[in-house]
RNA sequence: GCCCGGGUGGCGAAAUGGCAGACGCUGAAGACUUAAAAUCUUUUGACCGAAAGGUCGUGCGGGUUCAAGUCCCGCCCCGGGUACCA
């Protein structure tokens, strides 16, 4: 089975076992198994057109080696791949080359796995998932439908990134310094109907979801301050013209005698009706300012703060205290309820506002500093209420409740709860992504509709979802599961339609419609309308979905990758459950794993799913810098490319060198000369096991021999680290561990080959082409891949006498071979018996002896 | 600003509170070779010293401890996230 060749000759030896794997099917995952499962998940990748990189690399090298150690540890292993192929770049390439994307994607994707093969990573390749593959996003568009039906999904005026001179919306990464990347012309924020996703309401799920989750505590916490629950008030003030209340919400209750004055968003509803004539043109024309504030210059100008005066006034509720209402840009409309009491004397960008426009601060905290001097102002800490009439002296946090509790009962506070977290907008105005499989119909004709019946009627919301046009008022329909999938249509225009509607809305055929409400069916209105049925006039949604639909739930369909019938069979999922393991970069920290957090505790609320988390264990391998310490970019020049490796010192010196570079989780500047070293390291093991002409190195014994103690006793040691850290993860100490005990093998005159083999074994994970051939040639059954797992021998492990270190006072001064227990009176003598030892005792006497049996012994004189 | 990470030789790094620098790279010297490559051996934190040996040393300053890279307090620097969230 093994190769021919007579020395380490890994451009014959790689591809002959990538072969023999595809061959035996060694990676196919079985659907049902004695064997416990195990599931682990890469992020898939983008298969953009420059190929694989250096951090792709590192990302499948570490799951594999996990993947095919919990193999040969006995286990049912799932490790599959599949691409996130929806994505802007393909679509540019056809708005240039007229290409269309889903060639261009084909062909990338050809590429990658082509590149990942020559990895040598164990895949299953028969679960192979592609987004852009109809028969995978029907199953995205009907997770869409059931949001949709569930009143998750509606559609708002929201701002885009809207650059007139190109005609089209841009992604947020499009957009450089207020102009568009491609070109470099102005974007500015324009109202555009978009589709959003209420992930709003799964806030508090998302949170409590967190807690038990084995991630990284930094990624827990990003999604923490994303989610950013806040517990406060919300408070009603009276105002002094008008019976209307203003509402504000505030986290500091405590602090309500310290209000001086309320500042409203530009763009509150009440900013008209507070508004006293005399200040009617100032508030205008600050509102015209504050509307065409692009993001670069609220940002730029978040520094100097500005407002103005309304001329109206609010009434606090807890001391009936006239205060001042201003408009402001600092407070902003999408968080609570775009208005604020403003306590300047806590909070800092009150008191910066109150200086700049000389408002009164009232100080109602007090604390001492360490002088005893209280705190200065503005002071946002803890502390005791003064200037607060019946409530000062209480703590801060006692008054919060004290406070609102007294308000509540006029009704003019209660406890509230906000987040920072905002719906999700899930549109773009973009031709390669998902179709909406909603149709856009009149009002009236929706009524028609509804009394039908049919199989859309099934799948429309509590509240149905409309928008207005002008004097038109549309209502949005679903296209029921059965009509799944709701192909993209084909066409060689990728230009967009102008007026921020996707090149979708270019297809008049495929836009206008006639749909049969009794069966959902469609036909293009450029044919007559039909006889038979009730056919009413429809347009398509022309938006696509985002590039996250895709890759928030593909991990499901590995498990079930061409059920037709459903999105996964619940046998499958109940026996492969979640990914046990999840490994990708931290850049998707927050959205693509909040995202896809979101629709699985939803398909779980619908019954679709059981497990209430989807990654329960997360793993953010590090990148992989260039030979420069910057990232790797074309720009500077400093990208390696894994197939010049692979071709130059091959896959195993490559995954060798990723892993031993440093912890898996850590950021690593390449180097050319580290990849050397590891290679040198395969070699010298090919040297010192195989021999000269293709069969085995003269010390290698076949049988009737026992390997000496010493050799015994590091290959168990080495058996013990390389399991134990490749379960943690610690790939480049298991890879130290394995040349210390090459090291040693190579100075041996004699090796058992049953010893041999588990080495092979142990680095077999690692660098599984020239494993699998030294494993043949030593004999070993089979494929090294699924061998099982070698268990060191606990009673191996330790020698009888150790060395330890003699300390005076802390200072090494010797050092001592004893028996492994021997007791500290035998161990003292012995070590004052050391001349260097007794030089430094010399004129001292020993106060105190600390003896660490193995480690230390510590002798404290003076 | 705030929230996370992280600062250890010439370099990548290792170290359950117990002899800092394992392992690898680089450099130096030597062996083998006609020669080179490959390989093998020795050496490679800084400073003082001919050597034996000594002193210092894990970003900085304190502290706890017989013992601190590791624990505590206060700073500095670098990387990532976030941006007036009331």
């Amino acid at each position: 089975m093994a190769t021919h060749c007579k020395d380490y000759n890994f451009a014959a030896i790689e591809p002959h076992w990538q072969a023999y794997w595809e061959q035996q099917g060694t990676f196919r995952a079985e659907d049902s198994s004695d064997r416990p499962k195990y599931y682990i998940l890469d992020m898939f990748p983008y298969p953009s057109g420059a190929g694989l990189h250096a951090g792709h690399a590192e990302n499948y090298t570490g799951s594999d080696i996990l993947g095919r150690y919990k193999l040969a540890s006995g286990y049912n292993v799932l490790h599959p791949m599949g691409w996130d192929a929806f994505g802007l770049p393909a679509e540019q390439y056809a708005v240039k080359t007229g290409t269309h994307p889903a060639i261009t994607t084909a062909r990338n994707i050809d590429m990658f796995r082509a590149q990942i093969k020559r990895l040598g990573v164990a895949i299953d390749w028969e679960r192979e998932i592609n987004t852009t593959d109809p028969r995978y996003y029907r199953w995205t568009q009907w997770i869409f439908l059931n949001l949709f039906k569930h009143g998750l999904a509606y559609v708002d005026k929201r701002p885009v990134n809207w650059c007139p001179a190109l005609g089209t919306v841009l992604a947020n990464e499009e957009v450089i310094d207020g102009k568009s990347e491609v070109g470099g012309h102005p974007v500015e924020r324009r109202n555009l109907r978009q589709w959003v996703l209420r992930i709003t309401a799964y806030a508090d799920k998302l949170l409590a979801g967190l807690k038990d989750l084995q991630w990284p505590e930094s990624t827990k916490t990003q999604q923490t301050n994303w989610i950013g629950r806040s517990e406060g008030a919300t408070v009603w003030f009276a105002l002094e013209d008008h019976h209307d209340l203003l509402e504000i919400y505030t986290t500091r209750p405590d602090t309500l005698f310290g209000a001086t004055y309320m500042v409203i968003a530009p763009e509150h509803p009440m900013v008209d009706l507070l508004t006293k004539p005399e200040q009617l043109e100032t508030v205008r024309a600050y509102q015209a300012k504050a509307s065409t504030k692009s993001d670069l210059d609220r940002t730029e100008l978040a520094k100097e703060k500005s407002g103005v005066f309304t001329g109206s006034y609010a009434i606090n509720p807890v001391n009936g205290a006239r205060i001042p209402i201003w408009i402001a840009d600092y407070v902003l409309m999408g968080y609570g309820t775009g208005a604020i009491m403003a306590v300047p004397a806590h909070d800092e960008r009150d008191f910066e506002f109150a200086t700049l426009f000389d408002l009164p601060v009232i100080r109602v905290i007090d604390a001492a500093d360490a002088s005893g001097d209280s705190m200065p102002l503005p002071y946002s800490g803890a502390g005791t209420l003064v200037n607060s009439g019946e409530f000062d002296g209480l703590a801060h946090t006692e008054a919060k409740d004290k406070i609102v509790a007294k308000l509540a009962e006029r009704s003019a506070a209660r406890k509230s709860t906000n987040y920072r977290l905002r719906d999700w907008l899930f549109s773009r105005q973009r031709y390669w992504g998902e179709p909406f499989p909603i149709l856009w119909v009149k009002e009236s004709d929706y009524q028609v509709l509804v009394d039908s019946k049919g199989p859309v009627t099934d799948w429309l919301p509590p509240e149905p979802v409309r928008y207005s046009e002008g004097d038109d008022t549309f209502v949005a329909i679903p296209v029921p599961a059965s009509q799944l999938p709701l192909t993209l249509p084909e066409t060689d225009n990728y230009r967009p339609a102008g007026d921020g509607e996707s090149p979708l809305g270019n297809l008049t055929d495929w836009v206008n419609v006639w749909l049969d409400v009794g069966t959902g069916n469609t036909v293009p209105q450029s044919q007559p309308r039909p006889e038979q049925g009730v056919w009413i006039a429809a347009r398509r949604e022309t938006n696509t979905m985002p590039q996250w639909a895709g890759s928030c739930w593909y991990y499901l369909r590995y498990l079930d990758p061409n059920n037709d019938q459903t999105l996964v069979d619940p046998d499958k999922r109940d026996y492969w459950g979640s990914p046990d393991f999840y490994v990708g970069g931290n850049e998707h920290a927050v959205l693509h794993l909040l995202y896809a957090r979101f629709w699985h505790q939803f398909l779980c609320d619908i019954g679709v799913l059981k497990e209430p988390e989807p990654f329960r264990r997360l793993f953010h391998q590090g990148i992989i810098l260039g030979e420069d310490g910057e990232k790797m970019s074309k720009s500077r020049g400093n990208v390696v490319n894994p197939d010049d490796c692979i071709a130059s010192h091959g896959a195993d010196s490559l995954r060798l060198y990723e892993m031993f570079m440093g912890p898996f989780e850590d950021a690593k500047p390449w180097s050319p000369h580290g990849i050397e070293g590891v290679h040198r390291f395969l070699r010298k093991v090919w040297r010192e096991l195989m021999g000269q002409e293709g069969g085995l190195h003269p010390r290698i014994v076949q049988s009737g021999y026992f390997d000496d103690p010493e050799t015994l006793r590091l290959l168990h040691q080495t058996i013990k680290k390389v399991g134990e850290d490749i379960e943690n993860l610690r790939f480049n100490t298991a890879i130290a561990q394995m040349m210390i005990f090459m090291n040693h093998a190579g100075k041996t005159d004699r090796l058992s080959a049953q010893s041999a083999r588990v080495f092979v074994q142990l680095l077999a994970p690692f660098a599984p082409h020239v494993a699998e051939e030294m494993w043949a040639r030593l004999g070993g059954m089979g494929s090294v891949a699924r061998a099982l797992w070698p268990v060191f021998d606990p009673a191996l492990l330790e020698t009888d006498e150790v060395a330890i270190g003699i300390l005076i006072n802390g200072k090494p001064r010797g050092e001592l071979l004893v028996a492994k227990d021997a007791p500290e009176s035998e161990v003292l003598d012995a070590a004052r018996k050391q001349e260097k030892v007794a030089q430094h005792l010399e004129g001292k006497s020993i106060r105190k002896v600390v003896y660490v049996p193995g480690k230390i012994l510590n002798l404290v004189a003076n």
